[in-house]
DNA sequence: TTTATATATGAATAATTGCTCAGATGATAA
DNA sequence: TTATCATCTGAGCAATTATTCATATATAAA
C-alpha cells in the first residue's frame, strides 16, 4: 500500500491506549449495544427492579431478562441484591448513567 | 408472574425514553462494541488519517476498513473528505470524543 | 483515451449473538 | 420433608455480523 504514510501511522501507534483497556472498552460498549439491555439499563436509571418486574417490563420471558442481566453484570454495568426469593438489580454506579446518558443525548443530536 | 410489583412497572414505563431514540442509542453503542471499530475511532482521537492509513494501522485489508467506515458513517461517527484519490476520515464531532473518552474511563475502573 | 491507485460495494461464508426450552439452584412456606 | 416461586444456566437453533473476494466507482497521471 504505497499511499500509507507511516509517520502518521506510526504516530497514532504510540499514542492508543493499551489493548486490553481497548478490549474491556470495546465490550462493555457491546453490551450497550442492544435495544433490550438498553431498555432495561434505562429502566433501573429510574429505580431498583427484580427480574420479573424488568421481564414485565420489556415483555420477555424472565429467561431471556436472566441471560442479558448475565452480560450486564459480567461488564459490570449492574449489581444484583438478593432479597427472599426476589433479586433486585440495580445500576452498578454513577459511570453507568453518566455513560447511558452521554449516548442518548448524541442519539438525540440529529 | 404474580411477583411483579406493576406500579413500579407502570412508573418506569412512563419515564422512558421514546422507542426510536432508544433504538437510535442502542445502535450507536452497537457501533463502539467491536475492538476493530474502537481501534479506528481511537486513532482518530488523534488525527485525520486516510483509509489506506487505517488499515496499515489496524492490519486489516482496506476492504474490511471501508465496510467498518461505512457503519461508523451511518452512525455519524466519523465524517469523510476527499482530497484527490484519497478520502480523510476524521471524528465527527466532540461528542464522539467525550463518549469515547466516557468508555475508556469506565474500563479502567477495576 | 488508457492505466493505475484509492476507496466503495455486493454476495457468500464463517463466526457471533439472542432466544427458547428444559432442567438446576436457592429461598420460603406448608 | 415436600412443594412452590424466583432466578439462573446450558444446549441448540435462528438471526445477525465481520470478513473475504470480486467487482465497481472516482480521481489522477500518462
Amino acid at each position: 500500500m504505497p499511499c500509507v504514510n507511516q509517520e502518521r501511522v506510526d504516530r497514532v501507534r504510540r499514542l492508543m491506549p493499551d489493548g486490553d483497556r481497548l478490549e474491556e472498552t470495546a465490550g462493555i460498549f457491546k453490551v450497550l449495544g442492544d435495544v433490550t439491555r438498553m431498555k432495561l439499563l434505562c429502566a433501573l436509571l429510574e429505580e431498583e427492579l427484580c427480574v420479573c418486574d424488568l421481564a414485565e417490563f420489556v415483555e420477555a420471558s424472565p429467561s431471556a431478562v436472566s441471560h442479558q442481566l448475565r452480560l450486564l453484570r459480567a461488564a459490570r454495568l449492574v449489581r444484583p441484591r438478593r432479597e427472599g426469593k426476589m433479586i433486585y438489580y440495580r445500576l452498578d454506579d454513577d459511570h453507568v448513567r453518566r455513560l447511558l446518558k452521554e449516548g442518548l443525548v448524541h442519539a438525540a443530536e440529529d
